[in-house]
DNA sequence: TGAGCAGCG
DNA sequence: TTTAGCGCTGCTCAC
């Protein structure tokens, strides 16, 4: 028979543990909900991360059990349990019955003797056993086949002990717990232990004896002449602790493994239990399973011949393909309506109409579009110049709410409680089943989703004239859309012999490292695997661990840098992860990415990003190396796509510091760039105290260093981080800098408390971010929700602007007539290619209309350089 | 599928 | 007193 994996829970402790870590929830109904719902929390992690065959919920049976005829006081000066929570112990046992779980109590025992008898049953028979508890005296259980998961602070923060993480936390083995809590008593159940003994000198007993019955047997050895007095004094406490700390592993069950198979949840009685507590998540968390009712009947005309349809000015369109990226897929028709009609035309159609092509080139008939960057772009491969289009939906969406994952147009609507369009994954499944269904059905669903742009148009509008997003969504996003659907039709060109030649350098090298490598570590291994190399270097060669990941040593370039002293064989580890990133990624992926016209189409994610950067996929590049010149060489590869032209980039400089200079408005700072000085020499001169000739390069490096930081969001860490220095020296770094950057620190501060006041910030043009964190009880996700405070309104800005900046280029390339095309943008730089006799004008206009994209109280500035490469262009 | 690592601004 | 720089994408390994 197969083995099982058997999940054992202790209910009670369960119950405890999510009730005092959780806020008092009250639900519309006035029963407090907050125990059920953390516990179901908790239930579901355990259920999807471990997916068990067997569980069980174990509670404790009443007041007395077996151990008060052993000690009267067990247990004893409790708290009685909180009202509050005992009401909620009868939806617990609902709901673990919904999930169709067993439950099972014993009477004179607890929960741990239910839990222990039945891991023992468990490990006998060579299951798996988990036992979860908010109760670290479980871990005495824990053994080759029993890991004991403890709660930490919340509920889904877990501890896993197997007896080698009992090892390394107290030095003992897993059956020593009890010889412990023996001599060092527990004060939540009373148990009394030894007087003056605690965790320290119980474990340093244990680890010179073994047991409590050791320690009395060799006294005389024990050292310390009170401890040994409070010893002798209590050894009759001292056994009967123990006994008492001993979990019950033979209880008289009349239950069996067998017993507790788990098959999963009756979802009709759970989801009426949520309804019934008001668990609004978890219900919709349900809801895609049954997706596919409750859909209003729609009438879509099926349309051959075109030129039968009504085109009025205004109407939602939208292109049904069968795969996500639009600038290859294939395209299976076009969907419009006008809130009354709903047409579908299946794509052969839509590509032989000249009525068709007409009406979509027709500026002055407005469209409303699910997306209008792909309508663009995909049109476009059929030499159909999209024009009128008046609205986004996935724009609208996404300013709305950025956090959100947009995968089909049912994922934009639901924000605005639409539910009539049934999600992608509904209609063509998922994984190895996904497929096309019949016409009609394909029609429907593009029909609903035409529909649903149409209809939401004015709840969109509503909302962000509400939130003053009017202008950054028709003035900024809308209008980029076209600009950024035309650089991804362009596409870069790219030469592939260029990759292929540095493939062949990169390869002939690898393999060299390779060999070297190998010979260094006496054996050859999978260099690019983190654990295989963490072994060799940690465990065979025995250089010491500096950091550790969840799953062993952490092999990252800042750890193996710190280990270069230490062993050859380190840098040679380090060019081979270098080299073979170039190799993998670049090479063999950009030469997959390059198109049957020479050229790679990129897809810049609009509606992604939580602070309005774009973002490029399909491949990437937004990361073509350029820091370290091995890598640099790749850029040689992207070349003009007409003969004689050549490439042009031009970049911002210091974008994120201008903009951090014009809103906290720090006078010195504006005067920094007022002067066009260098601003991380000017930083090094007020930090260190030093003028201009005394500022050394490690000054600046340091100073560069800290700017960076007060970008992102400093805290000591981080700065110790990426300069090598203890937290205690890059605070004092920080406290100089924000003393001498007064108002920086004072935007700092309002930044953080005017975002926990609204619950978001935003960017000079109104592009929100909602940070609910920020509030958090959680130290950490309060800490992270803070630096996003003090970093997102300057990426942002950066972000707003360039936008500004690619729009208003767009339009002045076609104002002077120019063939240039935009190519890429790559968050602080746009890349074009142009005829050579336009590279003089491009000299003047381009640094023009970035510099003056919008206006700052210090200048923006940009660097432009061309060639024959992208290579070239620095 | 997720973790670890590395590429960019 | 264990936390711990901002924003992304893609490749490889191991499950």
């Amino acid at each position: 028979m197969a083995k099982k994996k058997i999940v054992l829970l202790d209910g009670n402790s369960l119950a405890y543990r999510a009730f005092f870590a959780l806020p008092l929830l009250t639900n519309d109904s006035g029963i407090h909900t907050n125990a059920v719902y953390g516990f179901t929390m908790m239930l579901q992690n355990i259920l999807s991360e471990e997916k068990p065959t067997h569980m069980l919920v174990a509670w404790d049976a009443g007041k007395t059990t077996f151990r008060h005829k052993t000690y009267g006081e067990y247990k004893g000066g409790r708290q009685k349990t909180p009202p509050e929570l005992s009401e909620q112990f009868p939806y617990l046992r609902k709901l673990l019955d919904a999930y169709q779980i067993p439950q099972y109590e014993l009477d004179q025992y607890e929960a741990d003797d239910i839990i222990g008898t039945l891991s023992k049953i468990g490990n006998e028979k060579g299951d798996e056993v988990i036992v979860i508890s908010g109760d670290k005296d479980l871990t005495q259980l824990s053994s080759n086949h029993t890991t004991v998961y403890i709660t930490r602070k919340g509920i889904t923060d877990i501890e896993k002990y197997t007896p080698a993480h009992v090892m390394e936390k107290y030095g003992i083995e897993p059956y020593q717990i009890i010889d412990m809590k023996g001599l060092m008593g527990d004060a939540s159940d009373n148990i009394p232990g030894v007087p003056g003994v605690g965790e320290k000198t119980a474990l340093k007993l244990l680890k010179e004896f073994g047991s409590v019955e050791n320690v009395y047997a060799s006294l005389d050895k024990v050292s310390g002449k009170k401890l040994k007095e409070n010893l002798t004094e209590n050894e009759e406490q001292a056994f009967m602790s123990k006994e008492l700390a001993t979990i019950e592993q033979n209880a008289p069950l009349t239950i069996s493994l067998d017993e507790l198979q788990y098959d999963g949840p009756n979802e009709e009685q759970v989801k009426a239990i949520y309804q019934d507590l008001k668990f609004k998540t978890l219900l919709e968390k349900m809801a895609p399973e049954e997706a596919g009712v409750l859909m209003e009947e729609i009438t879509i005309q099926l349309i051959e011949d075109p030129s039968t349809i009504e085109f009025k000015d205004e109407m939602a369109i939208h292109i049904e393909m069968a795969d996500v990226n639009y600038l290859d897929a294939d395209l299976m028709g076009l969907s419009l309506s006008d809130g009354e009609k709903t047409y579908y035309i299946p794509f052969e159609h839509v590509r032989n109409s000249d009525q068709l092509k007409a009406y979509l080139e027709d500026g002055k008939k407005k469209k409303y579009a699910s997306d209008s960057k792909a309508l663009y772009a995909s049109l476009f491969r059929y030499g159909i110049k999209l024009e009128g289009i008046d609205f986004d939906l996935l724009l609208g969406a996404y300013i709305g709410n950025p956090s959100a994952t947009y995968t089909d147009v049912a994922s934009m609507v639901k924000d605005f409680g639409y539910t009539n369009v049934q999600s992608d994954e509904v209609i063509y499944g998922k994984g190895a089943k996904k497929s096309v269904p019949d016409e009609q059905t394909v029609a429907e669903h593009a029909g609903r989703k035409a529909e649903a742009v149409w209809k939401l148009k004015d709840a969109v509008e509503k909302k962000l004239k509400e939130n003053e997003q009017f202008d950054l969504y028709y003035e900024l996003e809308l209008p980029l859309a076209k600009v950024l659907g035309q650089m991804e039709s362009t596409g870069v060109k790219t030469d592939l012999e260029t990759l292929q030649q540095i493939g062949v350098e990169l390869s002939a090298r690898l393999s060299e490292l390779e060999s070297i490598i190998y010979e260094m570590a006496g054996q050859p291994f999978n260099i690019n695997s983190p654990k295989q190399l963490g072994e060799i270097l940690f465990e065979k060669i025995g250089l010491t661990p500096i950091k550790k990941t969840k799953t062993g040593y952490s092999t990252a370039a800042d750890v193996l840098e710190k280990l270069e002293s230490e062993h050859e064989i380190i840098s040679y580890i380090l060019t081979y992860r270098q080299l073979g990133k170039l190799n993998s990624t670049y090479i063999e992926g950009l030469t997959k990415e390059i198109h049957e016209d020479g050229k790679i189409h990129t897809r810049f994610q609009q509606a992604l990003t939580q602070t309005g950067r774009l973002s490029s996929i399909n491949p990437n590049l937004q990361n073509i190396p350029i820091r370290l010149e091995e890598g640099r060489k790749i850029r040689a590869a992207f070349v003009p796509s007409e003969p004689g032209w050549l490439m042009f980039a031009a970049d911002y400089s210091q974008i994120e510091l201008r903009v951090l200079a014009h809103i906290s408005q720090d006078e010195k700072m504006i005067a920094a760039f007022r002067e066009d000085a260098d601003i991380h020499t000017k930083t090094a001169m007020d930090v260190f105290g030093v003028d201009k000739d005394g500022v050394s390069s490690d000054m600046r490096r340091t100073a560069k260093a800290v700017n960076f930081g007060i970008v992102y969001g400093i805290s000591d860490y981080g700065l110790s981080q990426s300069l090598n220095i203890t937290r205690k020296e890059a605070g004092k770094f920080i406290d100089t800098y924000l003393a001498s950057f007064p108002s920086v620190k004072q935007y700092m501060e309002d930044i953080v408390a005017d975002a926990k006041m609204k619950g978001y910030v935003t960017t000079m043009m109104n592009r929100r971010r909602y940070l609910p964190d920020i509030v958090s009880s959680n130290f950490n996700l309060r800490s992270f929700a803070e630096r996003t405070a003090m970093n997102t309104p300057i990426q942002g800005t950066a972000a707003d602007i360039i936008k500004k900046a690619m729009i208003d280029m767009d339009k002045r390339l076609k104002e002077e007539k120019l063939e240039t095309r935009m190519l890429l943008q790559v968050h602080d730089e746009l890349i074009f290619e142009a005829p050579e006799h336009e590279i003089e004008k491009l000299q003047e206009i381009v640094p023009e209309v970035m510099e003056s994209a919008i206006k700052l109280d210090v200048p923006l500035k940009v660097e432009w350089a061309f060639g024959k490469s992208w290579y070239e262009t620095k």
